[in-house]
DNA sequence: CGTGCTGTTGTACGATCGTTCAACAAGGTC
DNA sequence: GACCTTGTTGAACGATCGTACAACAGCACG
C-alpha cells in the first residue's frame, strides 16, 4: 500500500551446509518421482526451489551432488537399522527380529526407494565416484549384520585349536550365514517392492528367521 | 587400378528382421559397455556400424527399440534356463540342479549382465512400455520355477479334502517355496555380481539346494 | 543396360543438457 | 544509512540429444 511498503525478499540466504542438504534431499525426491530422467540440474533445482546456477555454487559438478546424495541415502539406511536394533531388548534373537522388521517396513520397504537404489546401482560400474561411496558405505551395513549373526549362531567347539581364548563362531560358518541371510533379505525386499501384493512383510520376517534357525541347527549338529 | 575398377559398396542392404536384430544386439552391447549413458541413438548406431537415421527406419522411436531389446534379453534368459532344464536327467532333483547351475554360470552370472538388468529395472516405474514387457516376460520364468518346485516338494496329505483327485503340493506351501527360492536365488546372484570374489558359484547352488531341502523337511513333518 | 523399390545415408532442426559468469541482493557489521 | 561479504540469480554458451527428411545407392528384375 504505502510507497515504502516492504517487498518480500526474492530469496533467502542459507548457511552452506543447510543448502547443501536441501539440494541432496531434492535430488533424492527427483529420483523417486522421475527416475533417471529426474537427475538433471534443472529438475533438481526446480524441486529445491532455487535457480540453476546455485547447484554449481555448492557442488563442483553434478556427479559430486549425486555421489553426496548416494552417501546420504546409504547413511540413512544404516542409521535407521542401527537405531532399530539398539531400541530392541538386549537379546540376540530380539535384535535380529528388530533388524528384520525394520528392513521390511517403511521407510525402507517402498517401491519408490527401490527405484532410487536401482538408479544408483546402474551407475556403479561406470562411475568411480559412486563406486567409492558404495565401498565406504557398505562397511557399516556388513559390520552391523556380522555383529548380530556372531551373537546368534552357536559357538564352534574349541577342540583342536590351541590357545583359543573364547569359543566363537567359526569364520567360515559366519561368512556363509552372512552371505545367505543378506541374499534372502535383499531378494525378498526386491520381490516385495516389485510386487507389493505378493506377500506380507511379516511373512518375509518369518522366512528370514526360519533360515537363520535352520542354519543354527545345521551348525550345531 | 583400371578406371572402371569395382569400388567396394558403401553399405550392404539387409532384410528388415536381420537389421532389427542387429540393432537390438548393438543396444544390449552398448548397455554392457557404457550403462545408461550408452543408450543414445548415436552410440547404438555406431556400435551397429550404421548411420543415425537407420534406427528410425526400423523402429518408430528409441523407446520401442529399448523395449524390444528388453524383451529379447528376457527371452534369452528364459530360453537358456529352459534348455538347461530339459537337457538334464528326468528327475526333479536333477532338473532343479540344472536350473540352479545354469543360473549361476555364464552367460547369466556376469557383472555386465547385472548392469544391463539394473538399467532396465530403473526404467520400470516410469516407462509403460518397459512395464508391459516385464509383465509379459516374467510369466515364462514363474511358470518354469513353479513347475519344478511342484514336482520336488512333498505331496500334501489328501486328508480332509473331499474329492481330491491327486495329492498335490498345497498351493500355500508352493507359493512360499517359490517366493523364498526366487529371493535366495536373486539375492545370491546379485551379491556375486556385485562382488565376484565373495563366494564360488557352486556354493550358491548348494545354498539354494539346502534351502529347498529344509523346506521339504518342514512341509513333510 | 535401364528401371523401380526400398534399405540406407547424413545433414539439419529444435530441445535440452551441464556449466560458466557477470550482476544482483540479502543480511550482518560498524 | 553506508559498506561488505557472499549466497543467489538467470542469461548465455557449446555440446549432445532424438527425430525428420530429402537424396543416395544396393540389388533384384525386365
Amino acid at each position: 500500500m504505502r510507497p515504502r511498503a516492504v517487498r518480500a525478499p526474492r530469496f533467502e540466504r542459507q548457511l552452506p551446509h543447510r543448502r547443501r542438504q536441501a539440494l541432496i534431499d531434492a535430488t533424492i525426491e527427483c529420483l523417486k518421482r522421475y527416475g533417471h530422467e529426474g537427475l538433471s540440474i534443472r529438475t533438481i533445482s526446480a524441486q529445491a526451489g532455487v535457480s540453476v546456477g546455485l547447484i554449481n555454487h555448492h557442488f563442483p559438478n553434478k556427479d559430486r551432488l549425486i555421489a553426496a546424495a548416494y552417501r546420504h541415502f546409504n547413511d540413512e539406511l544404516v542409521a535407521g537399522l542401527t537405531a532399530a536394533v539398539e531400541r530392541a531388548p538386549d537379546s540376540p534373537r530380539a535384535r535380529l527380529r528388530a533388524f528384520l522388521e525394520a528392513s521390511f517396513s517403511p521407510p525402507n520397504l517402498d517401491p519408490e526407494v527401490l527405484a532410487v537404489w536401482v538408479v544408483f546401482w546402474g551407475m556403479f560400474r561406470h562411475s568411480p565416484l559412486i563406486r567409492r561411496v558404495q565401498r565406504e558405505s557398505y562397511r557399516g551395513y556388513v559390520r552391523l549384520l556380522h555383529g548380530m549373526l556372531e551373537q546368534l549362531l552357536p559357538r564352534a567347539a574349541a577342540a583342536g585349536r590351541r590357545r583359543a581364548r573364547r569359543a566363537r563362531v567359526s569364520p567360515l560358518d559366519l561368512r556363509f550365514a552372512a552371505i545367505g541371510l543378506t541374499a534372502l533379505l535383499d531378494g525378498l525386499w526386491l520381490e516385495w517392492c516389485l510386487e507389493p501384493g505378493a506377500f506380507q512383510p511379516a511373512e518375509a520376517v518369518r522366512l528370514c528367521e526360519a533360515w537363520v534357525g535352520s542354519l543354527r541347527r545345521r551348525i550345531a549338529g
